[in-house]
DNA sequence: CATGAATGAGGGTTCATTCAT
DNA sequence: TATGAATGAACCCTCATTCAT
């Protein structure tokens, strides 16, 4: 697990660099999702969050932390709303397939917000960069243990570890290839297929295929 | 089919324009391995070509058409050296799993040209988008087309489809995420892998698995 | 009469916008009287005012702004210089007489402004140019109805709207063919002469000639 | 009258230089007529000639030498037209009244050519500009001496240059500011109108006035 | 003589960042 | 804390001019 990284700010009050930064992600995932990150200004983004360009400088050093803030907020949302299939208690195989399907679902409604961090991301210096990669590797490595925990007798960590690379990837695919898949697939076919090619990888035969 | 996509020049020599074009792709292309787009001045471009700015814009209108030659060039390529697979006489099976295998070790070997790709190409105007979105759609289907000749008898058209997609992101997956993947396992491992799910999800039984 | 034509500004605040636009212009006058418009940069034009490139440009959007905001400063300043005489309550011919002069003397004192004005003005789009037109249309309607005041009895109302077109460019001559006259006639002989003529195109007889 | 000023040629046959800057010159004209001298490149002014670039700089030194080129050939033509009428022989009034009705004319006709002028000559470095500027007096002089041989007894020398002047003047007006006369007035109207004013400031009645 | 590819200084404009109020 | 005017480095692109062919 990274450390948490500090983004620098001149203000004291936490609560308010809180509410600000949270002004001004929203502000930023808005306007990166119609321009991207290098035509956005920082102006534009003062604007936007709704205050002057002066106070954006208060909350932040450059502008690439702002990327990050982004950047890191969109994670920890994925990662929030996991949370919750993740902590059920269920059997190994269903609470696997659940999570995979709600992985989806998120990925569906987080569409822009997983694409900026996709081709936004490399805008990172070294030090971001790696954070965020970090809490990629924490996400599928949760997968890579999920499913373990299904016991897939026949197939090698190896195995597991790509196959949870695949899924993961398939998850941003549905948004990232929009326009190669979402013409002629619903969310559900989608994943249900999806969902079909990974039991077959696990070699998981739960009869719902004859 | 998209029509050739023309960008404009001054310089009337054919021959001329080609030459001058290759050397801004490599020297764009080492740039923006380096630095992205968006960091990379035209005067970087025109000097690593070994051209003066003026020279450079003889060849091309806009810093946007350097990257439409790009990301047109590495298409290009790709498409070309997996020609040779594809034309090859033989049993489909055995000739999907060839093309597959190529097309990875395509991948491997222009890691950096294609996460320009994908990283890059929201920036181009939507003229331009579409037509580089066009070319992966064409690569797309001529996978479809490939898989569908293997007879998959169980294995519907949709599904045929999104495994299609499937193999195509895990190529380009191989580079993008390098240190996902590449940390872990050598290249001829992961094709082996996908390979395999590749088999499973088509539900081709060789042999080799027992 | 033409709406204000607005130029955007950046800044917000409308006493500053005032002040630096008033440097701005002051400045540009300096520059285009020894230069003209198009051989004057500007950033000589934000040293001159007094301040940085980013400065100025916070207070107009291109260049061509600037021109129109001199056009429009000089066409101003003549016109409030001029409604001294306009509003004083004379006998008509009188105050045509006195007007007339007052405009000789302006045009004069202003002798490099309207040069620029003179030369320049192509250079503005259409819409700032028929703005700037169309002040100068209203200047010339005004001389027009003052004429008409004198009750000139045996002069047609197309003749009197061609001799306030004589007068007002007889005004600006005495500028813009300064080689040509001033090297022979002070101010006043100009003058002198010009008015003569004039009564003498409306038969004004008021037996200052025998 | 000023010496033939010399545009400096890289060719040595002089009717081929005659011929090419002939083009230049029509060329130029029409293009300076569209856009003005400083928003028309060599580029442009080289293809509307009909040859290269590289031709087009055989032939002239500087851009500023096609503007003297244009400028000089407009006032030949001006000249060349006036002398037909100017070599008549015919009572002194009649005359100048025949010159002046052609002097009209020809500023209708050439309205644009003459506009290029009054708007670019200042662009002309010193020595070119001073030549056509002698030009121009050298025209006047040639209009001063017409109004002497008429005789005009109450009326001074510098009366006569002054109105030598005006009627210079009027004659570009029509050109200059056809937005303020023409559409009001037909050529016809015009030259009626503004001869009256003439002959009423030579003092001249010839009982076409009651 | 004619060509047109090459050059690079210089132009207009933007925008991340600072700092006095 | 909040503001927004000020800054100037840096960007993309143009175009007059040259010179080898």
């Amino acid at each position: 697990m990274a450390e948490k990284k500090k983004v620098i700010s001149t203000v004291k009050d936490t609560d308010l660099i809180k509410k600000r930064r949270e002004q001004m992600i929203r502000a930023s995932i808005e306007l990166f999702k119609q321009k991207g990150f290098h035509q956005t200004t920082t102006r534009e983004i003062a604007k936007q969050s709704g205050f002057s360009i002066g106070t954006l400088y208060e909350y932040i050093r450059t502008k690439e932390d702002i990327l990050f803030l982004v950047c890191d907020s969109v994670y920890e949302l994925v990662h929030s709303r996991l949370a919750v299939a993740l902590n059920r208690e269920e059997p190994p195989v269903e609470k696997l397939m659940n999570v995979v399907e709600l992985y989806f679902h998120i990925m569906d409604e987080m569409q822009e917000e997983v694409l900026i961090l996709y081709q936004e991301v490399k805008s990172l210096k070294n030090e971001s960069k790696n954070y965020i990669i970090q809490k990629e590797l924490d996400m599928v490595s949760m997968l890579t243990k999920l499913i373990k925990c299904t016991n897939p007798q026949k197939v090698s960590d190896g195995d597991v570890e790509i196959i949870a690379n695949n899924v993961f990837v398939q998850g941003q695919m549905w948004g990232f290839r929009r326009w190669a898949i979402q013409r002629n697939f619903t969310l559900e076919q989608y994943i249900a297929k999806q969902v079909k090619y990974l039991k077959r990888a696990l070699l998981i035969n739960d009869g719902s295929e004859s």
